[in-house]
DNA sequence: TGCGGTTCAATCTGTTCA
DNA sequence: TGAACAGATTGAACCGCA
C-alpha cells in the first residue's frame, strides 16, 4: 500500500515558542493566553456615523482617565515593557499614566462579499475579455490581423504570468486556476482523484501537515484539506453526467461556462447567500475545516457587480464600519505608535473581574466609549446562537493595568536618534515579549468571531498562530521601517539570528510590496490567518472558517474599494500566497530563535513587537 | 570551547555531574562505579550452534532466576515490551509488577543478532523447514523429519517473540532478523531493494527524518541510513551470482546460504589474526601520550592493502567477529530499543553472589545464555597477564540493586504516543541516569580490554570518560530519533539547559552525519575515546593506549569494509575530528549542567540514554 | 488560451509465495 | 532471503470545448 504520507513537521506549541523566544515568562502562553482570555475585555463600539474619524481621533487622544476606575497605578506589565526602553526615568512618569481606556469592539457587523454565482463567469469573462482579444473565432486571418497588436501583449502576460505563478497548494509551479485555484497539474489530478470521493482521508499526523513540493504526497487528508483551504471547488469536477452530456454534445452554449451541468450549481442561490455574507455553497469548503485564504474561493465569488474592471466598487458602509472598527482597535490596542504618546495598553489587568457576563458588562463600561455598530445584527445573524445585539466578548473593566507603552513610547522616539539600543537586560526583553502578545490577544478578543469561540479554541488559535500572527502584524505595523534597523543592529552575532531577522524582513518587505503597503489589507490578512480552521485541535472549525471566510470577503471588498479589478485580480491571489508563507516561516523562526539568547533577540522582537 | 551566550559555570567533576544529574546516588559515581566494577559480570558464551534460536529463545525468556531451567512462564520483560505497544492499561499493570524481576533478563541471555554467517544460515533453513513447507526438494524432507522435533518449539518461540518484536527501522512490527536486524517486511524488502544500488539517495529535509510506520515511505533517504545504522547490512543481500547457484539447485543447505565469503568465517583463524590486529608500531603514538584519534597515526597506519581504492576491503573474519560481538553486547546491555519491547536491563541483579572467581562465576551462568567467542583467546594474548579462555570480567551478582528500568521503559515506551512526554518524577530520573549508567559500566566491562585493567584504570576511565561516552552513544543509539523531541520538549524553560540539548543535538547529527549514521561506526568512536590514554590518574596507560589504539584499527579496518578508499580518507579524519569535540563538549556540557534540576534534564536524558 | 477531463507510464510499497 | 505480485499514487502529457 502507498499511503504515502508526508512528513510531518513537528508543528511547536506556543508554549514552544514562546519560551524559545523569551525563555521563562512566555513559557506559560497558554496559560497566560487562557488567563487573558478569560479576562473580560472591554466592549468598545463604534457608531457607525462617527467611524472613522471619529475613531481616528479617539485614536490618538490620550485614554487617560476614561473608563471608570482605573485611575490606578500603573500595572506592572507596563512597567517592564517600559523599563525595557526607557532606561531611566521618562518612561516611568509615563508608566503612571492609566491605561484604562481600552477598547470597544463591534460585534457584528458584516459587509457582504459579494458572492454570487454569477460572480465566477464573471471572473472568467472579465478576465477573457480582459486578456484575450474577443475577436470572432470565424476569421482566422482576420483575428490575425487584429490580434497583431494585442499578441504580443498577451503573450508577455502570459509570460509574466507563468513564470510567477505558484500552486497555492504546494507551491510548486502553477499553470493557472483549477478548480478555482492556482494549482500545480499535479495537486489539479490530486484534487480532482480526491475531492469528490468521501473516503475518508485520515492525517497519521495532526492534522496540520505541510504542504510544499517535497511534502505533498505525505499525507493526502492534509493535502485535500489544503486545497479546500484555498478554495478549490469540488463543484467543479465535471460529474458522471456532465461527462457523458459533455462529450455527447455540447448544446447551448449559453448557460456553460462553467463545466457545471447546468442545473448543477443554482447560482442563484448565491445571491441570497451573499446577503448573508455566507452563501452556503462557497461556505462548504470552508466548513470542512479549511482555512479561509482562497484564491479560489475568491475567483469564485467574485464580485456581483459587473462593474467596469476598472471602476472601483465602494465598501458597503456596513464593511466600512467593520474595517475602521477593526483597525482603530487594532492600532489602538497592538500598535504602539512611537510618536503618539497615547498609548493604549489594554494588556491584562489583574482585575477579578468577570466573565461570560456581556451585556452586563457591557454596561459597565461608559457608554461614551464603548464602540458599536448596527451591523452588528447582521453578523449575529450568523451566529444565531449568539444573542444579537451585544458583543458576546468579555468585558473588562480594566484594572489597574498601565501601559508602560508609553515608555516605550518614549524611549524608543528617544531612541530614533543614532544612539545604539541601550542594553535591555534580557528579562525586560522577555516581559517587552509577554506584554506585548498580551495586547495583541487583547486585540483579538476584540473582535466577536474571535470572542465568541469556546475559549479552548480561542487558545487553539492563539496557540497555533500567535507567531504568524505576530510576524504578519509586524507589517501591518511598520510597514517599512523595521529592515534597516532591526538587521543593522550591532547586537546581534548570532549567525542564525541574523538570518531569521534577514529572513522576517524579506517577508515583511514582500507582504507590504503585495499590500502595497496597506495597513489595512496587512491587518484583514493577519486576521484571515488567525482564523485558521486547521488549527490542532479546534473544535468548532466551522466557526473560525466562518471568521476566515468573513474576513477573507471583507479583504476581497477592501481591494475593490480600493483597486481596479484587474489590481485586484493579481493582488489578491498575491496576497493569499504571501500569507501562506507565514506558516512555514513561523514554524521555522520559532525553530531557529531556539537558543537564541534574550538580548540577541531584542532587535527582532522591538520589530515584531513594533517596539521602536 | 563553547563559550556560548553568557555565564561560566564552575567545573564540575563527575561526581558532582552525577549529583547534579540525578542529585543523589549517582553523586558516588566513583563508588558505584568501583562497586559495580567489582562486581562480577556475567559472561555471556554463546555457542555458536546454539545460536540463533537458542538464543532467541532465551532472548524472550524471563531471566527470572535465570539460572538453569528457564522452564519459567512468560518473563516479565516481553510483558513490558508488549505493553510498549499498549498503551494504556497494561503499562500501569506493568507498573506493579514486583520490582524483583526486573533486572532479570540480563545476565546472560544474548539473544544473537545474527552475526555470524553461519547463524544466518541457521535461521535461514530453520525458518524455511517451520514455516513454510518445503514439499519439493529431498533433502527438505529429510530436514523436516529431522526438525520435527523442534519444529513445535521452535514456532512457539517464534510466535513469542513475533509478538514483541518491533521493526528496529521503523517500529512496526517485526518478523525476526533480516539482513542483520530486526525489522518487518516491508523495512526489509527496503533494504533489499535499495542498499545495494549507489543511486543516491538524498534526504529533502535535514537527513534526520524520523522513521516510523507513517514516516518510514516519506524519506527513502534517512529510511535506507536508519537500516544501516541499526547495522543492517547489505553484505547479506544476495548478488546475482549467489542468486543464480541458488536457483540452480538447492543442495547442501549448509553451504551457501549466505552470500559470505565461500569458506565462510574461519573461526579458527581468528584467533592469529586477532593477535595481529595489533600491531606494535601503531601503538607507538598512544604510547607517547597521544590519543589515539589522530589523523596523522591514521595516515601513517593505512591498510597495507595496496587495493584499488574504490574496492572494499572486507573485514577480516576476526574483526567481523569482535565488532559483532561487541556491537551485540552494545545493543543488548545498553541500547534502550523504543520499540522493541524486549528490554535488557543488565542492571545489576539482587542476587547476593560473588566475585572475583571468573571461572566459577562463568559456571554459575547458564551456558545457553553465556556467549564468548573463541576470538577471545587471542585478544587475551594480548594480555598475556590475564588467564586465557575466560572472559576477564567480574560476575555480576547483583546488589540489592533495583533498576527502575521498567519504569522507565514503561514511561518512554507509552510516550512514544503523541502523547506529551508524560512527567517524570525527577527522582525517576535521577534513577534512569544511574540505572543507564550502569548499564554502561556493564557494557564496558565486557570489553576484555577494560576488564582487564586495574580496578583503578577502570575507575579513572570512567571518571574522566563517562560524560563523553554517554554523549557519543546517544549518537550511535538513536541516530535520528533525539533532535526533535528532546528540542521541543515543552519542559525545559532553562535556556542553558536548551543550549545544551542544542548543542547536544547538533554534537549529535554532526557525528550521524559524518558516520554516515552507521552505529557501529559510533560506537566505535565511543570506545576509542574512552581509552584515553591521558585520563587523569591512570597508570597503565599504555594497556589503555593499545586498547584505543585496537579499537582504532578496528574502526578504520570497518571502514574501509563499507566504503571506498576515498570515502574513507575524508571519513575517518573527519570522525576523529568531531571525536575531539566531544571532549570540550563535555567539560561544558557538565558545567553547564550544573545547577540544573532533574527535572528540566529529563529530555536531555531520555535522549541520551536513549528512552523514549 | 484556459481549464475541464483522460490516459498512462513510472514508482513504490508491502504482502505473499517459494 | 528472493521473487512475484497486486495495489496505490502520482504526475506528466494530452485531448477538447469555448
Ligand atoms: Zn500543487
Ligand atoms: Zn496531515
Ligand atoms: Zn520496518
Ligand atoms: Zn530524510
Amino acid at each position: 500500500m502507498y499511503n504515502g504520507p508526508g512528513r510531518k513537521r513537528p508543528r511547536l506549541s506556543i508554549d514552544q515558542i514562546c519560551s524559545n523566544v523569551a525563555s521563562s515568562q512566555l513559557s506559560q502562553l497558554e496559560d497566560s493566553a487562557d488567563s487573558l482570555l478569560s479576562r473580560p475585555l472591554p466592549v468598545m463600539i463604534t457608531s457607525f456615523t462617527s467611524s472613522s474619524v471619529t475613531t481616528a481621533a479617539s485614536f490618538s487622544v490620550p485614554p487617560a482617565t476614561h473608563i471608570p476606575s482605573t485611575s490606578e497605578p500603573p500595572n506592572e506589565a507596563l512597567n517592564l515593557s517600559i523599563s525595557n526602553r526607557s532606561p531611566s526615568t521618562s518612561t516611568t512618569s509615563l508608566l503612571h499614566q492609566p491605561v484604562a481606556h481600552q477598547k470597544v469592539l463591534q460585534r457584528g457587523s458584516w459587509p457582504q462579499a459579494a458572492l454570487s454565482p454569477t460572480k465566477l463567469q464573471d471572473y472568467r469573462s472579465r478576465r477573457d475579455s480582459a486578456d484575450s482579444d474577443p475577436v470572432g473565432s470565424t476569421s482566422a486571418k482576420l483575428e490575425d490581423n487584429i490580434d497583431e497588436a494585442g499578441k504580443e501583449r498577451r503573450r508577455r502576460q502570459k509570460l509574466a504570468n507563468k513564470d510567477n505563478l505558484f500552486c497555492q497548494v504546494c507551491g510548486d509551479k502553477a499553470n493557472g486556476y483549477n478548480f478555482g485555484a492556482i494549482t500545480c497539474e499535479s495537486c489539479k489530478a490530486f484534487f480532482r482523484r480526491n475531492a469528490q470521493k468521501n473516503k475518508d482521508l485520515k492525517c497519521n499526523f495532526e492534522n496540520n501537515c505541510k504542504i510544499d513540493h517535497f511534502t505533498r504526497k505525505f499525507c493526502t487528508a492534509c493535502r485535500l484539506a489544503k486545497c479546500f483551504s484555498v478554495s478549490m471547488k469540488k463543484e467543479w469536477i465535471l460529474d458522471e453526467d456532465a461527462l457523458k452530456k459533455r462529450k455527447k454534445l455540447i448544446r447551448r452554449p449559453g448557460n456553460d461556462k462553467t463545466p457545471e451541468t447546468p442545473g448543477d450549481i443554482d447560482y442563484s442561490r448565491l445571491a441570497s447567500v451573499s446577503a448573508m455574507s455566507f452563501p452556503g455553497a462557497v461556505v462548504a469548503p470552508h466548513l470542512i475545516g479549511l482555512h479561509p485564504l482562497d484564491p479560489a474561493h475568491w475567483a469564485a465569488s467574485a464580485w456581483s457587480h459587473s462593474q467596469s474592471p476598472d471602476e472601483l466598487i465602494p465598501l458597503t458602509d456596513a464593511d466600512r464600519a467593520v474595517i475602521s472598527t477593526v483597525m482603530e482597535n487594532h492600532d489602538m490596542i497592538v500598535t504602539v505608535s512611537p510618536n503618539s504618546s497615547a498609548v493604549t495598553t489594554p494588556t491584562l489587568t489583574p482585575s477579578t473581574s468577570l466573565p461570560q457576563d456581556l451585556q452586563e458588562t457591557v454596561d459597565v463600561i461608559p457608554p461614551s466609549k464603548i464602540k458599536t455598530e448596527p451591523e452588528l445584527e447582521p453578523y449575529v445573524v450568523v451566529h444565531p446562537e449568539e444573542p444579537p445585539g451585544e458583543v458576546n466578548l468579555d468585558n473588562d473593566t480594566e484594572s489597574g493595568k498601565e501601559s508602560n507603552t508609553e515608555d516605550t513610547e518614549n524611549s524608543s522616539t528617544s531612541t530614533q536618534q543614532a544612539v545604539p539600543t541601550p542594553s535591555i537586560h534580557p528579562d525586560e526583553v522577555i516581559n517587552m515579549a509577554e506584554d506585548f502578545i498580551k495586547r495583541l490577544i487583547t486585540f483579538v478578543k476584540s473582535l466577536p468571531e474571535f470572542s465568541l469561540l469556546s475559549r479552548n479554541d480561542q487558545v487553539c488559535l492563539l496557540k497555533g498562530g500567535i507567531l504568524e500572527t505576530l510576524v504578519i502584524r509586524s507589517a501591518a505595523v511598520q510597514s517599512d521601517s523595521c529592515s534597516e534597523e532591526t538587521i543593522d543592529s550591532p547586537k546581534s552575532n548570532n549567525k542564525l539570528l541574523k538570518d531569521m531577522i534577514r529572513q522576517h524582513t524579506k517577508f515583511i518587505t514582500k507582504l507590504n510590496q503585495v499590500a502595497k503597503w496597506d495597513k489595512t489589507t496587512t491587518t484583514l490578512c493577519m486576521l484571515i490567518n488567525l482564523f485558521s480552521p486547521l488549527r490542532e485541535g479546534l473544535i468548532a472549525r466551522e466557526s473560525v472558517a466562518n471568521a476566515a471566510a468573513r474576513y477573507d470577503l471583507l479583504l476581497q471588498s477592501y481591494l475593490r474599494s480600493k483597486y481596479s479589478s484587474r489590481e485586484v485580480s493579481s493582488m489578491y491571489p498575491e496576497l493569499i500566497a504571501t500569507l501562506d508563507t507565514v506558516k512555514s516561516y513561523g514554524e521555522q523562526s520559532s525553530k531557529q530563535m531556539y537558543g537564541v539568547t534574550p538580548a540577541e533577540l531584542e532587535p527582532l522582537m522591538r520589530d515584531m513587537f513594533s517596539m521602536k
